[in-house]
DNA sequence: CAGTGGTCTAGACCACGAT
DNA sequence: TCGTGGTCTAGACCACTGG
């Protein structure tokens, strides 16, 4: 068998036996060369695909941990971040990234107005960075909405604060990786795997209220979906 | 800036300028490190994060290549893979791997019956491989399924040959890779990343019609879901 | 300070693909 | 047969983390 499947197997087997438990640090990479008389770049093989699999992730120059449960989502209902979080015994926290108003957009096909809000935040899971996301809305519409709590819940504000609700909601989800500047937000390589989701909310009348795109870190989420 | 990202860049831009289309070969490794005066883990690192993102992939010893577009599906609809395909200007297959009953099924909390089949099944666009799918379904209730032409849509024998619809279903979706065994139905090497989804079908009255397991290729797919 | 992961060099051998 | 990607060796230097 391949050497860097043998090392695989192994951590797999320390995962399954219990050796090594959610949030546990691994074997650092020298130490795994010893062991399989083997060389870094072979270790990293093995360690990127088990990355790649959801198992375990890195923090740079820290090492390699054993990744946490994955919170479960639902993207198809209005959710609230912090309550859902909850419920499945994580700790969440919000914290904005930026925040401005931008006149010259290319969500022309999105929104009429000319002037929108362009808030950038991002999210955790006990403690551990998990999402970042551009939000993108009216800004005559929801004029003043700095002026309101931007860590918790968009939704309801737009709800509370502007009568708005959202009665219909589009999400495009797809893999891929973290853009560079994401990346170093949520302390990561760039490179590193992510979902990618796009969601487009409307209101009674089938117009836009918000226009989002959430990057998760692919190991700290599970989607599930309902139909009919 | 790093020697792997300026790579990367290079075959970005070779993407955007359109020197690169759909389904071309990348320069091989070597070319790309004389190019680079670098090494081939170098210019590897740079190709699978291109892998990564979505934009290129391998084939064995055949080269790299640039991924097609993706397939766009929505999981809480009844699909007909093949309609949908050619929605979008694929031609779609489908192939069977195995076909058998098994008895002793680790399936207790979604079927009570004892016996199963359990279906396996490789689905490609454009002669390309991109799907691989589990299927499981109680065998007395769908006696003689295998009589039947299994390559087509097995929402649509139960419909109409055992008089089963499905009206409810509930999907899991992750990223993670390919287990060894679907990689190498799909050619693909074990470690690849993938999309994983759980899906359960339930009949009229609430009973479990069938539960099923897909992997798609990551860079195959793009799924979207409505809500409310 | 020592230990860690991140990046990189300069080679090598192999199995398979195309021809 | 030759070119390709897949795997692997045996080192190296750097920036950062932690004690």
């Amino acid at each position: 068998m391949l050497l860097y499947q043998q090392i695989r197997n192994y951590i797999h087997q320390l995962l399954s036996e219990g050796t090594l438990n959610t949030g546990d640090k691994l074997p650092s990479e020298r130490l795994l060369q010893e062991q399989f008389n083997s060389t870094r770049i072979t270790v990293r093989e093995a360690l990127l695909r088990l990355e790649a699999e959801g198992l375990i992730y890195s923090q740079t120059r820290r090492g390699w941990f054993v990744t946490p449960t994955k919170l479960k989502w639902n993207p198809a209902t209005k959710v609230n971040f912090y309550e859902l979080a909850k419920q499945q015994g994580f700790v969440a926290d919000t914290q904005v990234i930026s925040h401005q108003e931008i006149s010259n957009h290319d969500l022309k096909a999105e929104f009429s107005a000319s002037t929108l809000h362009h808030l950038q935040r991002a999210r955790s899971l006990d403690e551990r960075l998990v999402m970042f996301e551009d939000i993108f809305c009216d800004a005559a519409r929801f004029d003043g909405l700095a002026e309101h709590n931007l860590n918790g819940s968009i939704t309801q504000i737009m709800a509370n604060q502007y009568a708005t609700n959202v009665v219909n909601e589009q999400c495009a989800i797809s893999v891929t990786v973290l853009p560079d500047d994401v990346a170093q937000v949520l302390q990561k390589n760039s490179g590193t795997p992510c979902l990618k989701v796009i969601r487009k909310r409307f209101d009674e009348l089938g117009s836009s209220v918000d226009y989002n795109i959430e990057y998760w870190l692919h190991n700290a989420i599970e989607m599930t979906v309902e139909g009919h």
